[in-house]
DNA sequence: TCGCGAATGTATACACTGCGCACATTAGGA
DNA sequence: TCCTAATGTGCGCAGTGTATACATTCGCGA
């Protein structure tokens, strides 16, 4: 738990857990839509530009590690949703609180593999295919949708119940 | 008039119409999929780096009147479809097509003008506001997640049919 | 025909970026 | 205690977006 509380004054050459306050000093720039380098990431941490690559093979492995665990975030949450509705809610709510993040884990090949328990989850609460299919699809495309801002809409919360409600309702009987 | 042979190959000192040219070069790029900069766009345009500084405000300016190419040309398609099932069809197939155009058509603001005419033709298909954004999510997501590799599938356009078969015909009666 | 201003391209330069390489510093086990 | 591996730093390279100054050419009025 406890961070490493160095003071700042005499601050020691080796940085305690370099690795994870990467992954924090990234995930900040992330969702305060600052340009992200790595060099900037490597600024936050208090670290010279090239620290990170002791860490990490480049910057796709660091961004690829960041995506691991926004899906493990959002698996966390989605377990949580007593049903279909409420896993949308959660699902479009995620993808706007933090917009950095969520493109960053759809928008990166090698995340698939993190992906993969999130998919689990999802596949869990719809046993038809093709609903299974389209439910995911609807709710995402919504919060893509949402994210770029092509859906302009005051309570995005409400849009997504009623629209799950309008279209998923039916086609599940 | 004399062939003032400039440094660059015979070409003459003004490219004929670089505006278009360099729409070109840069769509090119996209869809090769090569790592994309300015710089390679005005080489494959077989100009200086600065060259389109002159026609373009900066970057972003050249990449928003591409998103705005890509938005008319899906406009077009969309508006030859017969019907629901053929437009969900266009919009994926047009996706998995361009997949750099379409992701760049997406994720830029600017493009929201060129977007608006493409937004009145899906809207103009589906009555019921609610139905109107869930279908248009549907397909979108489809669109979203088969590019990003989330959704593996052979026969993808078989799978838009089905999915947009089983979620929508319900929803609408 | 001349000539001049406005378009259009080029050259040069700067602050960044990701990343490779050599080196300095340190921790932890023998 | 000393040695070795882990960790961080400095320096350098190629490539990027973009500002500024300059060169070339076109169009148009005289």
């Amino acid at each position: 738990m406890c961070a490493v509380s160095t003071s700042s004054a005499g601050r020691p050459y080796h940085h305690g857990d370099l690795r994870v306050a990467l992954l924090a000093a990234a995930l900040e720039l992330l969702e305060e839509g600052e340009t992200f380098s790595l060099r900037a990431v490597a600024r936050r941490a208090g670290v010279s530009p090239n620290a990170p690559y002791r860490h990490y093979e480049d910057k796709e492995a660091l961004l690829s590690a960041l995506a691991g665990c926004g899906f493990d975030r959002l698996a966390d949450r989605l377990e949580a949703a007593p049903d279909l509705t409420a896993m949308a809610g959660v699902y479009v709510a995620f993808a706007l609180e933090h917009p950095g993040l969520f493109r960053l884990m759809y928008g990166r090949p090698t995340a698939n593999a993190a992906w993969a328990h999130t998919a689990e989850i999802l596949a869990s609460r719809v046993s038809d295919p093709a609903l299974r299919v389209g439910a995911w699809a609807l709710v995402h495309g919504l919060a893509v949708l949402l994210l770029d801002g092509k859906l302009k809409c005051a309570d995005p919360d409400a849009l997504v119940r009623t629209t799950v409600v309008a279209v998923l309702t039916p086609a599940m009987g």
